[in-house]
DNA sequence: CACCAGGCAAGTA
DNA sequence: TACTTGCATGGT
């Protein structure tokens, strides 16, 4: 598994090479992103952010003085937009209510420890709550999405009833423990679903790993 | 028209 | 515990 893992990286970078993940400009709004995208086209989550930004709404104390109410307007392009406010008004709460509202404080927390509190936000779960440590904190968490899932499925790496966790230890225990590679590859494995391993359209015979 | 997107929580039995 | 459903816009 260790040697496959390896080679399925290496296949993805020299075929696809770097994505330049997370696409954003600070680590608050990759925080943001992380919520937005809950099962929504990145796209959409572009519109909703760039509303916030033409409102200059992107810091923790502005959205923080925020009705969830007006945010929802701003970020209806993404979907789910009333739901999604109330999350990252639960998001806000909790920075404001732990940290202060200081990004740095929060970084200082040990990783294990704030993955629990950040799960413990309703609204942030496994996905959302890595994303957040991985590519907005640096910190050496891998990310575990539907299409890594569908990928290793398709590929007979793992089991349909293969858990998140099982799934993500599965990365971490055979990987070297670096930001810059769980980064890379994690937004490699996305590029590779969206071209070629799409639920319904699946394009194995041509997929770059065959 | 149908299908899906870088999930998660709440409801049901 | 194990399934199912709601959330919603915008692109293909």
């Amino acid at each position: 598994m260790r040697a496959q893992l390896k080679t399925i990286y290496e296949k993805l970078y020299s075929h696809f090479g770097p994505q330049h993940w997370w696409p954003a400009s600070t680590a608050f709004e990759v925080m943001l992103g992380a919520i937005l995208t809950q099962n929504t086209n990145w796209s959409n989550v572009e519109k909703a952010i760039d509303n916030l930004k033409k409102h200059k709404l992107l810091k923790p104390h502005k959205l923080k003085n925020l009705s969830a109410k007006k945010l929802a307007a701003l970020i209806r392009p993404a979907g789910y937009y009333n739901i999604k406010a109330k999350r990252l008004k639960n998001f806000l709460d909790f920075l404001f209510g732990n940290f202060k509202g200081s990004l740095k404080a929060m970084t200082l927390k040990n990783t294990p420890a704030l993955r629990q509190e950040l799960l413990s936000v309703n609204g942030v779960g496994p996905e959302t709550a890595d994303s957040i440590l991985l590519y907005a904190l640096k910190k050496p968490i891998f990310v575990i999405d539907a299409y890594t899932k569908r990928i290793l499925l398709r590929h007979n790496l793992i089991e349909e009833d293969t858990g998140y966790t099982e799934i993500q230890d599965l990365f971490m225990q055979n990987l070297k423990r670096s930001v810059r590679l769980f980064n890379e590859y994690h937004a490699l494995l996305v590029k590779l679903g969206k071209d070629y391993c799409l639920k319904n359209k699946p394009k194995c015979e041509i997929c770059p790993l065959k």
